[in-house]
DNA sequence: CGACGTTATGCAAACGTGTGAGAAAATCCC
DNA sequence: GGGATTTTCTCACACGTTTGCATAACGTCG
């Protein structure tokens, strides 16, 4: 046996010493390049680079300079196929174009680059069908980790979980459920800061411009509405309630139908800043002033927000702050610790200028 | 020399079989998981799943199937090591949360995905420290090529060049230089649309506010907006030159500075649109109407830029194109062509309601 | 019936790294 | 000075693929 080894080694290293040569295709210097430049094994040189107390400081630092000089770069991908993991983790977006989704990725990729994880993104576009091909890819490339941002489907997730035995991490998903980790802004939280702070302003006919119906984050922030209504004991009003699409056209014609009221609003509390920025330019093209004839607050505190006319009163949600406490979860996740509480974040009432108390006398 | 390696391979065997079972780190299923389900070799696994021709229907079908079944997934980094190829590129920006950037980096992974390429992305927050951190971790990682957005510091890649084969291309570097392939917006085109535009509309003190003097970008769109003035004959106001810093805040002092002057301008041409921003609310703040009093005009087109009050006439810059252009520019040098030009992009003006006609009268 | 193509499959060598086991060398202790 | 111990380094295997080459199986033809 022990000398059919001894062949196998030689025959190894036959081969080795004669293909050498013949590496016309360049390939990028490899361990057994300094090896051979340092005169010693190549689990040495493997070794003294990852400073590992089994080799001499002389050694070692000989080889760390030989490395160095030459430009060495020890190959991730060898190392992945050997420890089984890949120091990768994958990031899964409806759109990174989106400005509230990149500055959660801002987040993800500052948390990783200070771990020595790299990101691998990817567009989901918000189609399922793209999302699952999405999450094989980064089953492929055998990524440590997941994180998926405002994305419809979690659900699609859960059997993925199973399949792939990585972590997962959602933020500001539609459904957490209970089987993934997530990181969630404070809707209800920060609706009724919102609603309250227009009530505190006299307010009493305040309308709510939401997004599609059934959508989880509508519904929260719908509910933080009415909380705040109910807690001051102001009546309900259902015909100030309108549900839009998150968009600023459609937000358009909404506003100009809530004008036509016979008790129109005198303050428009918007789902988002893109509800609101479309509820602002309609009530300028009525010619009514803001906030004087009537008050506008939105919410995320896109950057946009500060600067409108006038600058808009709103909700904010701590984008990059989510992006670094999703990776901080999935790290522990990573290093097997089995934290299970879904991390849920403050939202910050943020008053600019496009909320104040009716003044109808100046008409 | 024949039983030498039957020796080896058997010794090989042996020792896998006898691994085998304590695997009790739960590893995802292998190529071998597979050929033993199929009682084929691992090889015809490998080729049955690549559609070889080698292997017939019946067996290609009957592996395939199993596998499917059995949720596989070849391992990319395995293949990346056989192949040498990885088939991933890095994609380093300045910082993900710039809409500018995320729009770029949205085409570049577009054609990604249709092409096969997983993208790491990489923040360099604008330091050339960082910046080249980065790019040596893409190099590990053995990335098949490389995009670079909006970095000031070109000049950093030619080394980094040579010494990691990839081909590398820039998207509206400072100094694309010569050595390297790169996707610009026309500059000088844009701006001299720009101008040319205020001058038809009868403008004939027209400022400019520049970013920081000696930045490329500021040259050429400061050259456009000369050569505008030129031939159409107009006279060129040094006092009408001012040099900001691209945001806006700095914008709203330096046109208040304009507006002191003894003949003020009566048009604005701004570098860009975050500029054009702090323009509009200082004017605005003078109670001055735009563009009855005062025409603006900006450069991006941000998505922001048609929702300011009035909407922003601007040049816009086709950003997912460039992306697109870039990436697919990448795609034909991994592929082994040799294109040595460098992409020019038309840039757009696009008019909105901030530009028009002086009108004296009504003031 | 044997020589010879074809076709389908298996074998084994890579790819570049990490790492446990053990050999060799150096050092120490009595 | 010889064995024990420590230090330093090497061997060989593994990770999960791809792929050139060998070969077995199976006709086909002279």
């Amino acid at each position: 046996m022990f000398s059919a080894l001894q062949t196998c080694a030689k025959h190894n290293m036959a081969s080795d010493s004669v293909n050498r040569p013949t590496s016309s295709v360049n390939r990028p210097t490899s361990i057994k390049d300094i090896a051979r430049k340092a005169n010693v094994s190549f689990s040495t040189v493997s070794r003294a680079l990852q400073n590992s107390p089994l080799i001499s400081r002389r050694t070692a630092e000989k080889i760390q300079r030989i490395a160095r000089d030459s430009g060495y770069r020890a190959s991730a991908v060898a190392r992945g196929l050997v420890t089984q993991k890949t120091k990768t983790i994958g990031v899964v977006v409806t759109s990174i174009a989106d400005p509230f989704v990149s500055e959660v990725v801002d987040g993800i990729e500052e948390c990783c680059n200070d771990h020595g994880y790299s990101v691998f993104l990817a567009n989901s576009n918000a189609d399922p069908d793209r999302e699952r091909k999405v999450v094989q890819s980064f089953a492929e490339r055998r990524v440590d980790g997941i994180v998926v941002t405002s994305s419809r489907v979690g659900a699609l997730y859960i059997p993925l979980l199973s399949e792939m035995r990585v972590p997962i991490v959602l933020v500001n998903n539609q459904h957490p459920g209970e089987f993934v980790h997530s990181v969630m802004i404070e809707n209800v939280q920060g609706s009724r800061d919102a609603t309250n702070h227009l009530i505190q302003l006299g307010h009493r006919r305040i309308a709510y411009v939401g997004d599609r119906f059934g959508h989880q984050s509508d519904t929260e922030r719908f509910s933080g509405y009415r909380q705040a209504l109910d807690s001051a004991a102001l009546p309900f009003f259902p015909e100030l309630v309108v549900h839009g699409d998150g968009k600023s056209e459609k937000a358009i014609a909404i506003t100009e139908a809530l004008l036509r009221l016979k008790e129109p609003p005198t303050a428009i509390f918007c789902y988002n800043d893109m509800t609101a920025l479309g509820v602002l330019r309609s009530l300028r093209a009525q010619g009514l002033r803001i906030p004087a004839d009537i008050s506008v607050v939105g919410f995320d505190d896109l950057f946009i927000a500060s600067y409108t006319d006038p600058p808009l009163t709103t909700v904010r949600q701590p984008r990059k702050r989510m992006g670094l406490l999703a990776m901080g979860s999935l790290l522990q996740l990573m290093g097997g610790q089995n934290l299970s509480q879904a991390i849920t974040v403050a939202a910050e009432l943020v008053v600019r200028k496009s909320s104040g108390p009716l003044q109808k006398d100046r008409r």
